[in-house]
DNA sequence: GCAGGTAGTTGACTAAAGTCAATGATATGG
DNA sequence: CCATATCATTGACTTTAGTCAACTACCTGC
């Protein structure tokens, strides 16, 4: 490999496990050893399998219940039987936990905004470029699409995290029974497909396409979560999803949103969608596009 | 600041946190802990007083002093007292450490390589420059550029690791006695200046111009360290020089090097300096550059 | 040549990080 | 329902990281 790059990445990685180590270890002491912070800030919301946060931080089943024991004592999570499996555990943030991660994720972005606040505008639209790119470069190999089923548990997650978010963002919410529904046989093959991305084995996005026998394909649940945004993500899933469209034998390409979702509507246009009229009705869309796919 | 730019941020710090992280404590767990290994790398080659290593990495006295112990132990160190005062003591690698740290070195190379191994031919270039601006963007806040006595301890090391590595690259090496000569006096003001950069502290290049009575100014001795190219250092250093010699009345600065620095050239071009016949008799030059300053 | 300061070492200690095997509760396949 | 495997917890342990103060050797200014 290029020798140059080779170079640059060595004084990169000094710098950055200087300059990133350094915050890390300032924003995690919090009175409380930097393991457990870290299986804190780390675990995130909702309730997740010891087993799993066990394995995703990399951690020994002696050490993490240990570790977990610590935040119990402090009210930050609750850990119960798991429903499905009464051996298991799953962990939770109490709300004093979400609290105390917040408190994490505010002083992070404190010691982030300080460290790049010298800069001026022009280098910091660089900066943020430059750290798109680098961090999708880095995050690649352990960035999965794979077709899934409707109905498997991160597919039913992320369906979950897309409507909650959607809710949270148009002013009169989101009534998922008011909207055109998709079944599971909806989103399964040969009637359409679901994708669902994982980042180190984490659902971090999803993104479905249904395929009437007659007429255009049609998009649903493109979403990516905040933990992976800027990756590039959206751009892969939506080729994917095109590309399943076209060996299904269909021509164009069809999905109604919303105006309110600026970086879906910004990622479509840049993709050869056209804004085209009302084509159905969905009331949470106020936008609909189409695009015509190249055979190949 | 700009919410977005930190969002990015975030998402870069958790990727890149993760992965060179884990590659460090890869390549440096090597049988030995982590702390031990860590000195090792970075004491670099060459002796160091020991307490500008401690206040380097930032440790205790105590602490470091059980470090070096263990590597002495295994061979890879010698501590010996300092030449200057017999209180202090110099670490310096053995050959056996130097192969170690060599080995360090690799490792992370392999690692890095292997990180970047998925990347096609462009995205390498884009993932190079991209690194380069993020580093630049992190290291601005720990550089610092000085006016300083050629006759300092730093001083004397940056032309020291300057006219080592020339006379590595030359193929009939370099000798200072040959060159055209630049006394202490030359590079002090008003007969001219010298610059010393700094990152974290450490001496990491160094710039000089000679301001003649009569005639152009001429830069000598600029050098960056291998550990902090690709921040514009040279850049930086190159204007605060023209900016003294436009100061000091010069309307010209020349300059003698030779085609096999290749980054040097490529920068002077860029800087708007033009090759001109030659002009003085430096025996290890085959290139001059000229380039009028605009006043002010 | 002595007072006061500095550099590094050493012993004694603590906290955190991490490992391992035994244990008890629960699941699963036959 | 029994043998076997899995899951988390617990106790007992080791290693690593780091701190602090006492101490010795030495330097510097007066």
């Amino acid at each position: 490999m290029d020798d140059r790059l080779i170079q640059t990445f060595r004084v990169f990685q000094r710098t950055v496990t200087r300059e990133v180590g350094a915050l890390q270890e300032n924003f995690l002491g919090r009175g409380r050893p930097y393991g457990v912070s870290r299986l804190l800030w780390e675990m995130g919301d909702g309730p997740v399998e010891v087993a799993t946060l066990r394995e995703r931080l990399g951690l020994d089943a002696g050490y993490a219940s240990r570790l977990l024991r610590a935040l119990e004592d402090e009210g930050l999570v609750t850990v119960s039987p798991s429903p499905d499996d009464a051996r298991a555990r799953v962990a939770e943030r109490t709300e004093a936990g979400r609290a105390e991660a917040a408190e994490l994720d505010a002083r992070s972005d404190d010691t982030a905004a300080q460290m790049l606040a010298h800069l001026d505008e022009e280098e910091r639209r660089e900066v943020e470029r430059a750290a798109r790119t680098v961090t999708a470069a880095l995050a690649r190999r352990h960035l999965v699409i794979d077709v899934e089923a409707p109905d498997s548990a991160d597919a039913w997650w992320c369906r979950d995290q897309y409507f909650a978010e959607i809710d949270a963002i148009f002013a009169s919410g989101y009534d998922p029974a008011a909207a055109v529904q998709a079944t599971d046989d909806d989103l399964t093959m040969p009637r359409g497909a679901l994708l669902v991305a994982r980042l180190h084995g984490q659902p971090v996005g999803c993104g479905a396409v249904k395929l009437p026998a007659e007429g255009p394909a049609h998009l649903k649940r493109m979403w990516v979560s905040p933990a992976a945004r800027g990756l590039g993500l959206a751009a892969t899933m939506l080729e994917r999803l095109e590309a399943i469209a076209r060996d299904a034998g269909a021509t164009e390409v069809g999905l109604d949103t919303n105006s309110a979702l600026v970086a879906a509507t910004t990622l479509y246009e840049s993709r050869g969608y056209a804004q085209v009229p009302r084509f159905n009705d969905e009331t949470h869309a106020d936008r609909w596009y189409l695009k015509r796919l190249e055979q190949r």
